[in-house]
DNA sequence: CTTTTGACGCGTA
DNA sequence: CTACGCGCCAAAA
């Protein structure tokens, strides 16, 4: 098809910035979560830019509940509340929510893909999420 | 082509 | 603790 206006960013191997991100997202086993910097640090790109990806996502093999921000919370939406659901999720695999509504990162936090893993996707490491101040 | 819109992060005050 | 600014940038309008 001739289109012109569908995503023609692609790396090397043919996925667009958008497919890497959820690649890199599933990577993150369960009972543990990754920060959106963390994964933009992986793929190379802003921080935001995994939001875009997060909201935009369709598929249903992706753990998106596992992304979490630096504090460690789950991200308030457009709308402006928490998605009740990404709370439910995590909990059901063990990831515990203090009266703050943040989870402890130096617990839980993913350490990333191993080395094989990013060089076979063109990723960079990123330092394990870390509880700040 | 331009503008708007965000599931972010971090430094500062 | 809260508040604000700004860099970041793909996608949709």
């Amino acid at each position: 098809m001739s289109t012109h206006t569908e995503d023609t960013r692609r790396d090397d191997s043919g996925r667009s910035l958008y497919e890497r991100i959820y690649g890199v997202v599933q990577q993150i086993p369960p009972g543990r979560v990754a920060t959106y910097g963390q994964v933009a640090t992986i793929v190379g790109s802003g921080a935001r830019t995994i939001g875009y990806a997060m909201a935009a996502l369709r598929r249903r093999d992706v753990p998106w509940q596992r992304v979490l921000n630096s504090e460690g919370r789950i991200s308030r939406r457009a709308h402006g509340a928490e998605d009740s659901r990404q709370r439910e999720l995590l909990t059901a695999e063990g990831v515990f929510f203090d009266r703050r509504g943040r989870v402890d990162l130096d617990a839980v936090g993913w350490e990333g893909p191993d080395m094989d893993w990013l060089d076979e996707n063109d990723c960079f490491p990123a330092p394990r999420p870390a509880t700040r101040r």
